[in-house]
DNA sequence: GAGCGTGGAATGAACATTCACTCAGTTTCT
DNA sequence: AGAAACTGAGTGAATGTTCATTCCACGCTC
């Protein structure tokens, strides 16, 4: 895979060629980065720092990404190209057991459970998704945004189907997908209201349980917008995008 | 009210001191470095923005808030500070429902409705607390996030009356009410994903259902941390405080 | 009512600092 | 030796904050 954050012809020929090289040296600085980020947020963190906590120099950090922004949008496409991956291998797995017949509960259980476990493992790069989206260009913004769309169609999938198959009342399938979202990405950005839970595990089954309450809830007196509608022309509401 | 915003002696002399004057343009300021901070972030937004934007000097803006960071910390607590009202004034009512023998459900979608009424109100407000927290001093943000406690603290004690009285089952009390609190919000936060939704109604109605859906959902698998407590030592994480 | 004094408020040039980014030179690797 | 990678002082632009100065609405005196 080629790099998509060190793109722009520098001037000066000093740039990393070596595609490992490049690879490791962008993942040593991006995780440097992720930490400070955190820490002071995007914009209160010079790339000195970010350079001296990568174990290089200043200079260096620019033979790998051609800005401090570029870091920032590592970041945070590196947590959906992973959540997107998992989504792809399960795709497969998916349609195996809808022909085999599998339960939609235990199909729509097992894709949440790994949703938020992802989100577990991914949890730095969430909070900082919904704390500097804002810090990238108008483009890029527009494409990680596209992203979190991508996946939450990939849950109103699920509950159609679920439907379909009678499993499940219908109901509005977007703003149901929305809750499920937000909830699991809750155990990141709102951490620190949860403190009591010490480990995903804790969170994870009682969150289920609240899961299925949700797809199960009956909001039939929304007369509008209710499951018909596959979901296919989302768009994104310019407010966030310009 | 004395402002808590400007406080800090200042060496000149110059500042204003009438109190109406001060109020007012304060929050003339606020309005205009709301827009601003919205558009582009805290740190993207320059003091000589805000002040052309609402119409004065540069210097005068500091005539009113001791620093950038006062007129950040002003919007947020601004926030905070109606929702909290807003409780307040429902404390009562809800000491007199209780012994009137109100019906649970109903107090509870009463004190719901308001919430998520008042959050898309202030939806401003909110996208900025969630991007922008990380910008205040470690006292201010501790500050900050102890108020949104007493808020989902509010939402704990509802969900306790319920159970008591036998119309909720038992269940964590506290991840409950961090649920019904991050829905709500999240008609701020995520309001690109909600394009569907054009007014607050459309989204109030099915989410209604889907709180009283997390109220009654049965959590008993989880052994830990059930009902009982009554969530008086409520703590935050160092994660968010330091 | 003209002249004057007073002090609260507005102003914006000036200041000090910070920061992302560059590049000419150096080191390391092959 | 030559290419690749690293270095860090230097650069220019931008920013938060200050403060000497100006402005102006008022009350006072004659």
């Amino acid at each position: 895979m080629k790099s998509q954050v060190l793109r722009k012809k520098r001037k000066s020929p000093s740039q990393v060629t070596d595609e490992k090289r490049l690879q490791e040296g962008q993942e040593r600085i991006a995780a440097a980065a992720l930490n400070l980020f955190l820490q002071n947020g995007y914009h209160n963190t010079s790339v000195r720092e970010i350079a001296q906590k990568a174990g290089l120099s200043v200079g260096s950090v620019f033979n790998y990404f051609t800005s401090k922004e570029a870091i920032l949008f590592f970041l945070l496409s590196y947590g959906q190209a992973r959540t997107e991956a998992g989504f792809q291998k399960q795709r497969a797995e998916f349609e195996q057991l809808k022909k085999s017949g599998a339960s939609p509960h235990d199909l729509f259980l097992r894709a949440y459970e790994q949703y938020a476990t992802l989100n577990d493992e991914l949890r730095r790069n969430t909070v900082l998704a919904y704390q500097e989206t804002k810090s990238l260009t108008l483009a890029e913004r527009k494409r990680f945004l596209e992203g979190e769309a991508r996946i939450q169609h990939f849950f109103e999938e699920i509950i159609i189907y679920g439907i379909a198959q009678g499993a499940f009342p219908a109901g509005n399938v977007r703003l149901k997908a929305h809750c499920l979202l937000v909830l699991a990405q809750s155990w990141a950005v709102r951490h620190w209201a949860l403190s009591s839970f010490t480990k995903l595990d804790e969170y994870l089954e009682p969150l289920k349980s609240i899961a299925l309450g949700i797809l199960e809830s009956d909001s039939r007196q929304t007369p509008a917008l209710v499951a018909a509608q596959d979901g296919k022309d989302f768009t994104l509401s310019r407010e966030m995008t310009s």
